[in-house]
DNA sequence: GAATTCTTGATGTACGTAAATCAGAAATTT
DNA sequence: AAATTTCTGATTTACGTACATCAAGAATTC
């Protein structure tokens, strides 16, 4: 049997009563005391009962999480796996509600965290724009005490309490690796189609991608389709057209629906090596037909959990180790795929069983 | 808040102890008042507090752990997740209790697990040799209805309740792409090292490997190292002196101490893809430097926690959900691997701080 | 030495569920 | 109709912790 609090107070010589004042920081205990309590407390190497104590405290931890509107599968996909955290009974005591803003809009972002202040919540995840005035809402945030986690697209370190997200940078550098060995020659042509260079995720993919590549592959001038299906199908239909010679194309932002348009209607060979971002029921299905080689994926379910309990930490004041809720990049060619409803943004099949934990 | 019990009572017009009856299934209700009050759950959306119910119960799982010995960085750093699953205060009420036996030796694994039958444990976790004795001891495992789980590598579906480790068919074949496209050309030399044939995971990962190379490539026989270092070492030194033209090495093993050696020791560039098994100190190390390309990893952090779950939920009678418990095949470049101590068998920090959950 | 503060103990209630006991009520059998 | 069995209610204790209250002793100040 694990010690309990009675433990505590017979190894050291108190009353219950003194136990719990040490342990919860509570006033009205002599030095000598507390430190003889604390010693028996590591004497017999006594862990506090989460479950029990947040029973009896019956504490709820309220968080906020401000999602981006719009039809991109993968954010979608996030939204589900909120959803599946607030519906999941383990996820104890966690009462969320999702905020949904225009995308790309960082005056809205902004709004919403000021709203979401107001309303004092326990924690605030937040898809970041990174713009001036999100930047401050953030600093706003932080000096009202709330602690804020930012989910997939970061901003600065300096106004946010954690990131839940990968490393951009090393996801572009992986990307170009992958990206030399595919193509097979050195200078190959490459097109880069990235959404928008206006969000930090984009410009570090692009960053990595072009060190990975330094020297040994010629890059086409960045198109950028702003993550939007039509336009980007167009430029990449227009790519195909002017430059026969592309070895590679990587698609960094969320547009994919466009380049695999674009590449199905293609009639002559396409690239040898295609690469995109994001693991969504359309690129799977263009993995699956051959129309992309891989997808690097963020495994959005284990962002979203990964944020809960980060802001759980730092709402019970216990800090979060960093290492330990570091975000994968994962690589998904098609013999690798995991089913559909496994870690995909969106599941094909009507309800799906829940992906609770991992 | 959430409704409890004694809403339940409320709607359904019935006294907490009849509504208790009905929940934990305990005899002593009419068929038309269980019915009742199974109407007031569902309507009114209850949700056992798993936590709270733990708690009045003071359950405990306790489980066996069988692990192989030896010096197999995977198989430690196995075992010491293991160690921090039992460390873990938040995993809750499970008692661990591991056996190490010897490597690849049935007739060990068999004694350990009838051992462990005689223990009358909640569930059994083992890394199975596929061996008539371990089939033999695993079906009586079951008929003392005890749940049994399968580790890293498996047995026949029909003598455990689940397997908790990927599909080394997919892995083999994720491999087989890998190399295609990393060697660029058809009809290119491949030599596959394996530790021994006798293990179903090695058996199932040459298949799919040689599945997804098909016709495209000529592939060596199968070189067997049996896992160990030294004798591994000298089949790739050998190896590479008499097929100067191989244009990749396969590791699907464990030996690939043996394997970076000899490659170390190489004198002319070494073969143009280099890919092996598992993320230890010593893979990681050669991804690093350049000596591999790229590393399938399982994540063993990973395996032990679900399989954790499982064993929990067959235990209080709950199905697993199998989708949701699927263990993916990570692949790492050198671009993206994780920290040190995130998801490595083997930290080289002293001690490190536990990587809790995901 | 009295008044005040600080420290500690004793005790009780609460959280949501489990589980046991005993007493009635209802339904069934004789 | 009586005896029996089956069902249901009421109540209590427990799990491990949190938290509040009241009283009493110890230490401090005046």
């Amino acid at each position: 049997m694990r010690p309990t609090v009675h433990d505590i107070a017979a190894e050291a010589g108190v009353s219950l009563a003194t136990v719990d004042r040490v342990l919860n920081r509570r006033p009205g205990v002599k030095a000598a005391t507390r430190m003889r309590v604390e010693a028996a407390i590591a004497a017999i190497g006594f862990v506090r009962d989460m479950a029990a104590a947040n029973l009896a405290k019956s504490r709820v931890y309220p968080f906020t999480f401000i999602l981006p509107a719009g039809d991109n599968s993968f954010m979608r996909g996030l939204e589900r796996h909120v959803r599946e955290a607030m519906a999941r009974p383990s996820a104890d005591r966690v009462a969320i509600s999702i905020v949904i803003v225009p995308p790309f809009d960082g005056a809205a972002v902004a709004r919403a965290l000021d709203a979401a202040i107001a309303a004092e919540p326990a924690g605030i995840a937040v898809v970041a724009v990174d713009a001036p005035d999100v930047v401050e809402a953030a600093l706003r945030v932080q000096a009202s005490g709330i602690p804020l986690v930012t989910l997939v697209s970061d901003l600065g370190p300096s106004c946010r309490d954690h990131f839940a997200g990968i490393d951009n940078h090393a996801a572009g550098r992986t990307a170009g690796s992958l990206m030399r060995r595919f193509v097979g020659q050195d200078s190959a042509t490459i097109a880069v189609l990235a959404g928008s260079m206006l969000v930090r995720d984009h410009r570090d993919r692009l960053d990595g991608f072009r060190a990975a590549l330094s020297g040994t592959c010629r890059l086409l001038p960045v198109l950028e389709g702003q993550d939007d299906p039509a336009a980007t199908e167009r430029l990449i239909v227009d790519l195909l057209a002017r430059h026969p010679d592309v070895a590679g194309i990587y698609s960094l932002g969320a547009g994919n629906r466009g380049l695999i348009a674009a590449l199905q209607r293609h009639d002559r060979p396409r690239p040898r090596a295609v690469i995109a971002h994001e693991l969504t029921p359309h690129t799977r299905a263009a993995l699956e037909g051959d129309l992309i080689d891989a997808v690097l994926n963020q495994d959005a379910g284990h962002e979203v959990r990964s944020a809960i309990r980060v802001l759980k930490a730092k709402a019970d004041g216990i800090p979060a180790v960093e290492a330990q809720e570091r975000i994968r990049i994962d690589i998904f060619l098609k013999d690798n795929l995991p089913f559909a409803d496994d870690a995909d943004g969106l599941s094909l099949r009507p309800s799906g069983a829940a992906s609770g934990a991992n």
